[in-house]
DNA sequence: GTGCAGTAGTTGATCAGATACAGTACTTGC
DNA sequence: GCAAGTACTGTATCTGATCAACTACTGCAC
């Protein structure tokens, strides 16, 4: 992070951080895979138009995460119908991966709440 | 993160990991110091003990963000009364510090709308 | 029919923040 | 005296995020 903190320098309208949301990839993956199978560029696409477009992680560490992700046995991969032409490596989250996205979720809960806690932020 | 999904395995109940709270800890350090002026023993204590004491930032972890808050002319540094025997650096926030406090801050409720919109998380 | 944009996947190098570990130095309580 | 706590610092290492590049196929414009 403020990687533009040149104090009193920089150029104000500085797109938020992505390094912020780093340590949550593997989650929101999970989060993603949870309601259905999903090729990696289609969970790519799904999480930048998520929030907008003003956001998104980067294809190379989504794929990171992916490999980690099965590396971890969090989520299973196959590939596609590969007949149409262009291959599609899918994934498929596995029960240990569910398990493992619900404990995310409730660090997240509690990370947020240290956060706003030392932030003095209350509600929103 | 998730150091510890060994998936199957792992010990169930880990003190969250502090890796989430990854790119917010200087602007948890401008947020302690944008009160009153504290030492950096001060600073870690103040945040191990608002987060109930399950949480905290390792020591070596804060005096790093501390170099680079100095350097980024964030918050100045300076040695308190040395007369009583321990020596005490204390850290004040300056007004470039308190504008990327204000920043961050922003880009911490975004960020935090972001991760939970992708986890479908609504209110708390 | 060539070139370019978009889709889709992948890798290697590098950066930065967090942490482990180790160390210095002083104070207080036993 | 010595252990424990306070207070600060430096070095090495780990890991996740990103950059930059690459392969490979499809569809469209020129």
């Amino acid at each position: 992070m403020q990687k533009e903190s040149g104090a009193t320098s920089d150029g104000g309208a500085d797109a938020f951080a992505a390094d912020l949301l780093r340590g949550h990839t593997d989650t929101i993956v999970l989060g993603v895979l949870r309601r259905e199978d999903r090729y990696g560029f289609e969970i790519y696409k799904a999480i930048r138009d998520a929030t907008g477009g003003d956001y998104e992680i980067k294809e190379a560490t989504l794929y990171a995460a992916y490999r980690r992700l099965v590396k971890d046995g969090l989520v299973e991969a196959y590939w596609g119908d590969e007949s149409q032409g262009g291959r599609r490596k899918y994934y498929r989250i596995t029960d240990a991966g569910r398990a493992v996205y619900r404990r995310n979720v409730d660090a997240w809960v509690a990370t947020r709440r240290t956060i706003d806690s030392l932030l003095d932020l209350k509600g929103s």
